[in-house]
DNA sequence: CATGAATGAGATTTCATTCAT
DNA sequence: CATGAATGAAATCTCATTCAT
């Protein structure tokens, strides 16, 4: 059937990611099929082990990858040496960011964990964990100084992550409101609650 | 192993959900076999089909007892005069209260919305909407009567939501926190915000 | 498609074990698929498994049944308080008897040692050193009290036993030869050699 | 990992060669595939099809090596125009000797067979014939001329070689016994047998 | 109502082989 | 000559589902 336009080398590999991410998402890990991988990216379903050595990888990496990234970039936006409520703010600018623009692997790491045999959970886990703790040692700090109430730190810190992810699943980039609008919102809301 | 004799009738029904809330809790829809399921009922695989019609309406059922049964005791536990800020706090005190004792339900409710095929997802998709138009009707009058801060009620409602439903997600009943506890937590963040 | 004719129950497992032993025999546990078991036995691959774990287990199986007939056959044939030459002539009637009736059986015992898991394999390697123990033993004691030479009984036991084997791979039932000729031509080169 | 870039030319044809024989010798034909073979060497799997055509190829260039060199030796080795019983001592010094130094070859000469296709199949079951036949020609000569007791020189021959290579299955040539106390050993169970 | 056995579709993965670079 | 990536076929095994007993 000779060779079908296919893509060579690294950029398989990159349309692999890419389709994987989108199937996963829509459809979730255990549903989808390497034979729908395989379509999607435009080759045999066998040429994927070429690049993957099993479908767990597949999800692994994209979760991997998706967590190191977040925990690089989380302690570029978030200044080390700032009051702890400058921070706050300076972390629910940037998770609300980064969450609404890759909504794809925000959503997979979250909803897959279930999915990822036990050595990956741990590792996975793990980082979530560190990154988890980013929020909880700003509040502990800001409870310490007095700048902010937070009897328990981690329960709130888990409240406001869960708020914050949440936009994931409803936002449209074509929606109404901008990410800056959403941040403010957030922002608020967290800052000075509902109650007038 | 092997269930003797008894079983029979409306209780093999009831343990065929009970052992389907918690295996869908712990491994996803997709993942489940009903092997495991009937192995976890103690029949045979074949048997199942004695109770229910296939494997989706076993996840079908479980969903939409979850979302009525939830409609129903909102309905009970928001009084329909009251003022919107109390409306309000009955509204959070009995989504954490509830949501605390069926985690498992709410977890699958939440999480395997995707599984659920076109009708079903749009069923549930409905009941989830008039469970959300609960929240946001309240935000909406607090707004109207200047008792709440939501320029934007429904996204304020999500934010809401997804706030308390994620302490389904750590919430161990064994734990150091009670359901009073985590119920003024939430409330005193939501209401008044972090900032001191 | 409906039921086609398909046997039923125990009949299948039957089938099943005839249809493997002859597929076995002559193409090789390694070349053979399930897909031509399946074919053989007249049912779909996938019902295989309703009667056999994997494809090693039938191979497992079909070793097994036939190491244990073939000790508790050896038994009966080779009367325990005989003198070792009387043995040694029971032994070889039984031995190029059995293996000529199950020709199949035997070499595939034989051949096929090399597939076994490391498990299995241990399991069947204990089986033949027991039954070629008999043989061992009936030399030794034919050397102890001066009626055989055998200086090596173990390495006259592998020799003997190796000739007799090789009867298998060229024996043919409707050839000229009898299987009571066999017997008396092979027990007359063991006992008395070739020299005249 | 990783051959040096070293290991050009003819070089990875021994390579191959002798990786294959082990490589078949330890799991079977059917049972390795080519990325095994690929990995002992130190290429890759496509690279092989610079040296040999196919799968099937390896095999059987192994196999006609080995049984046009087993012709060659045994010429050399039984003198044409000594006596019978002479000639039958030489050739089993000879088979002996080589079977024990050949092992690998010898054991996939005789068990991979069913894995020759037709055509080369049926050129080594002729050259085995030859071989056969040279064993087959001394007895019967030796029948002819008095001095060997085989009214059966086909099934002596048989055997006679069953009984010699089947020293291949178990001899270690770090054991107790050299090659030529087997020699002698053999050699007498076939000339005198085994009753004293 | 439960069972055991069957189906048919399909999943992941492996493999020999090819070929452009 | 070696490589990396592709193919296409197939292999083992799983699964939801059906149905005669």
């Amino acid at each position: 059937m000779a060779r079908t336009a296919g893509s060579h080398g690294p950029k398989t590999m990159e349309a692999i990611r890419k389709a994987a991410l989108s199937l996963i998402y829509r459809k979730g890990y255990e549903a989808i099929t390497l034979r729908q991988l395989a379509d999607a990216v435009g080759i045999q379903p066998g040429s994927l082990y070429n690049h993957v050595r099993n479908k767990q990888d597949i999800l692994f990496d994209l979760v991997h990858d998706h967590m190191t990234t977040l925990l690089v970039e989380v302690a570029e936006a978030v200044p080390a040496d700032a009051a702890p409520r400058a921070q706050l703010e300076g972390f629910i600018a940037f998770h609300v960011g980064y969450h609404i623009t890759r909504r794809e692997q925000v959503f997979i790491a979250n909803s897959e964990l279930r999915s990822l045999e036990a050595g990956n959970h741990a590792a996975i886990v793990a980082l979530r964990k560190k990154y988890e703790g980013v929020l909880i040692d700003i509040l502990r700090r800001g409870a310490a100084d007095g700048s902010l109430r937070a009897e328990e730190p981690t329960i709130a810190a888990y409240a406001i992550l869960s708020m914050l992810t949440g936009i994931c699943s409803w936002y449209q980039p074509s929606g109404r409101k901008s990410a800056e609008q959403l941040v403010t919102l957030h922002r608020d809301l967290i800052l000075r609650g509902i109650v007038v």
